[in-house]
DNA sequence: CGTATAGTTGGATCGTTGTCAAACCATGGG
DNA sequence: CCCATGGTTTGACAACGATCCAACTATACG
């Protein structure tokens, strides 16, 4: 279980933060990590419909945004959100931008089938 | 008093809203209104030290994004933050945000300190 | 070892953005 | 009516970002 390289949460910048939840496919990967606990990337790629290499380019900018943390395990990797660490440096941000997200849900890309197959895989490989 | 044309509520993205705040310029320019009130333009450019029509950029960002609204007095234009409608749409978002700001804020936001100034104006220019 | 799987990296493309400068527009005062 | 003042618009430029494809790395499994 290594982990990847992250800023410390004292690095962790404001606008840094903003900007990587401004891009609608990171805000939505950060919802699904939100709603499922953890993800693996290429269940996360598949579900919103964008190339791999795109989606471990929103992985990166969100581990080095200080936004999700990422864990190796064998040849899969597990991104979940750095809850406390958002916490303690910006208090109730993180929350009220998942709030946003739930009160005004888009209907995106055949939400309902895909994720329930991501979360089938997401949790049939966790442990 | 003139209002200028602003997205309505109901229309206010939240991606737009955190990509507009994404930027130190119009971060610092947020929490200076937050603490001033309203501001008029060219004091928050003099503030900034920025050339007018870059910070006038930053205000039709802002507005545009719906975080701002600015109402048109004579030769002047004063801008403030639509606190209510953020609040509705957005619950506990904007305070998380001005908490944020001024937990970690590099100098204080009296006037005439230019050392935010140049930092927000170096860390802007070196894109 | 060889192969399949998971993800990264590099290159290419194309649109967006922050900045300044200069010209422009609008408003109120003399 | 003209001019000074407050802001906007346009143009240019350099940097950034999102995306895809193809090639690459790394790990596990047989």
């Amino acid at each position: 279980m290594r982990l990847l390289p992250q800023p410390a949460t004292e690095n962790i910048q404001l606008t840094e933060v903003l900007r990587a939840l401004s891009d609608p496919v990171r805000l939505e990967i950060v919802a699904r990590l939100a709603a499922a606990g953890q993800m693996n990337c290429t269940v996360a790629g598949d579900a919103l419909g964008i190339h791999k290499s795109t989606a471990s380019h929103h992985y990166r900018t969100l581990r080095e945004a200080g936004v999700v943390r990422t864990e190796q395990d064998g040849r899969l990797k597990y991104m979940s959100l750095r809850h406390e660490d958002l916490e303690s440096r910006f208090p109730g941000l993180l929350p009220a931008i998942l709030t946003a997200t739930s009160l005004h849900r888009t209907p995106t890309t055949s939400e309902g089938t895909v994720s329930a197959t991501a979360e089938a895989r997401a949790s049939a490989g966790s442990r």
